[in-house]
DNA sequence: TACAGGCTTGTAACCGCTTACAGAAACCGC
DNA sequence: GCGGTTTCTGTAAGCGGTTACAAGCCTGTA
């Protein structure tokens, strides 16, 4: 024999960057095959081998690379989140109910924001990225991004116009808004006006004929005015109302910020809330209870929403893969119902009047 | 000839799913390197050529692969964050900076939420699929968090201890709370009671360092108090407060939650806001300037920090794949210094009493 | 007309992993 | 000791791109 043995198999410099499946399989002593399979589990794999395998990964410090196994398998074990530029707790909490649902399912977010529909043309490169996509578009025209869309790759809608072949989550704006108007109009109100949203947008117009069916109902006038989802615009209602230039007992704003405007604009002009008049908005931002008098108002779970879209997506990839794909497993279009929160803007004393 | 010609190139019935390189090639009738040539730019295509890809492309709707290419090239177009499990605003603003910061130069971001420190060994399996990752884990062992970590893929750590080998970026949180201390104390505060987060967080930790120095330097009193960064652990102390428990003239929370919670305790309790106890916060959080009266805070520009995250990585990235790879380029740390925003809550009239 | 040399283009070898298939080994009862 | 199973294990062909290299096509010039 030779005095110094040279190692059969020649210490394998494991390179700075990072050892491979063939290395573990030339330091194993084994095929690259049987190495895949004691990471994978499943097969039949004798103890020895594994324990083999094992140990020549750990001294390797291997770790699989995705994106060679998303290649072979066809799956990569993320989702795409295509959001609008949104500010503040909505997004924080949305994420964190997708996050939520995603990891308990092994998949990862890829976050992709439209900053004013650029970036649209970056979803179809997602192809081979995502095994599905979250997309949230409420601002832009559906024709447009589902031409956009990478054909083939999964997707779930959130907050947009129906589509045709995918799914859609919603919030259910009319039972919001007819919610609170019940409420207010139990309450005593008769002469109610409504702040809405801007005309064009989609959330304004359902919480808009929400609050018109829920008044109809109760019996009780609803006036409507129509407002930017801004502050500035409650502000000019709720002077009006100070005013008597609008005869109202009750605002129920589009959303909490127009209502904010409001609430402040009638403090400054000394009319008591909520016993002269009555507010409630929709959002539940968290300003609501700090404001004072609190504002009553219409939460939506904006996490539970995000994990419902993220479950829904689950579902439409794992269809795809067992094969149901092609075509029409589509509309199972669901709707979040929000809930209303009352508080001091609508807590009202003057008993007797109402029902 | 033969009366019905067959195609040349049998219709190729494009599957449903996605045209790959190999559709395009052969309905082009070229190679597939041409393909790859035309797409990637760079290399010199005749104009004949180029058309023919493009109308082929075009009209099997083929979009790139990007798991394929990624896997070829080395270079996934994603970076990693990792984060903490974060409510609320910090969340979304670190977000957009950092998107915004990776839009520009085209990468994406893959979310990875740490839920008490599960999903760390999630991390390593990130190996292949993005190119580098910036990760937030201040609640987190530096050694553990090393550990987990991929090896050979650049890492830039946010708000953490710093590390041996990868550059690391902080809040100054000493400065910033330093600056709040003496603040109080310049408008005469005598007894202050800093509300400090959680004993095992490390911004907390600095953040209550930084008040005990100035309260010293100042000559005042400084008392703490631990919560837990959130909203009920200042309400907490905010009733102690009011109810002469604790004897304080100002409060110094460790986050403006805190701070916020105390401030409501405080006016539900009719304690005068700031004339009988100044409040100040830290992060200034949208928040703070509409609650009434208006949270004086120490200021971070959080998306400012994402985004200098991203463009340290971005740059690390780069200089592994010119090759100046392997050790220390590491120690590139950078601190980011808060500033303070006088708000009401410490606009104290009682002049003279102080310096 | 022949030939050097610059553009284009095609062939085929990867990137790192999974997996169908077939061959080897181990086990069984006779 | 032997064929028939059953249980491992290895070989090699992809997954969908990129790209080094070589071959082919021009062109201009001698």
């Amino acid at each position: 024999m030779s005095p110094a043995r040279p190692d059969p198999v020649a210490a394998p410099v494991p390179r700075s960057a990072h050892a491979t499946i063939h290395d573990v399989a030339r330091v194993a002593g084994v095929s690259v095959a049987s190495v895949s399979r004691v990471f994978n589990g499943r097969d039949h794999v004798r103890a020895a081998m594994r324990t083999r395998v094992e140990e020549a990964a750990a001294q390797l410090g291997y770790v699989p690379h995705a994106g060679a196994r998303s290649l072979s398998m066809a799956r990569t074990g993320a989702i795409g989140v295509v959001l609008p530029d949104l500010h503040g707790e909505f997004f924080s909490e949305l994420l964190r109910g997708m996050d939520r649902e995603a990891s308990t399912r092994g998949l990862g977010l890829l976050l992709t924001v439209l900053h004013d529909g650029r970036g649209l043309d970056t979803l179809a490169a997602l192809r081979g990225q995502v095994d599905g996509l979250v997309v949230m578009a409420p601002q832009l025209d559906p024709a447009v991004v589902a031409q956009h869309m990478p054909r083939g790759v999964a997707t779930v809608f959130l907050a947009c116009a129906p589509q045709d072949d995918s799914p859609s989550l919603r919030i259910d704006n009319r039972a919001g808004a007819a919610a609170a108007v019940a409420h207010l109009a139990a309450g005593g109100a008769k002469r109610i006006v409504h702040l809405s949203g801007p005309a064009g947008n989609l959330d304004a117009q359902e919480r808009r004929a929400g609050a018109e069916e829920a008044a109809a109902a109760a019996g009780v006038t609803l006036c409507v005015v129509e407002g930017d989802f801004r502050e500035g615009s409650g502000a000019v209602v709720g002077e009006c109302v100070a005013a008597g230039t609008i005869e109202a007992d009750a605002i129920f704003a589009g959303n909490d910020m127009m209502a904010i405007g409001a609430l402040m604009a009638l403090k400054r002009h000394g009319v008591a809330v909520p016993e002269q008049v009555a507010v409630a908005g929709f959002d539940d931002i968290p300003l609501a209870r700090l404001v004072s008098p609190a504002l009553t108002s219409v939460a939506i779970d904006i996490a539970a929403m995000g994990a419902r879209a993220v479950a829904q997506l689950a579902a439409r990839i794992a269809a795809a893969r067992d094969g149901f794909l092609e075509g029409a497993t589509g509309g199972a279009d669901e709707a979040i119902v929000p809930h209303l929160v009352v508080r001091e803007t609508t807590m009202i004393s003057r008993q007797g009047t109402g029902l």
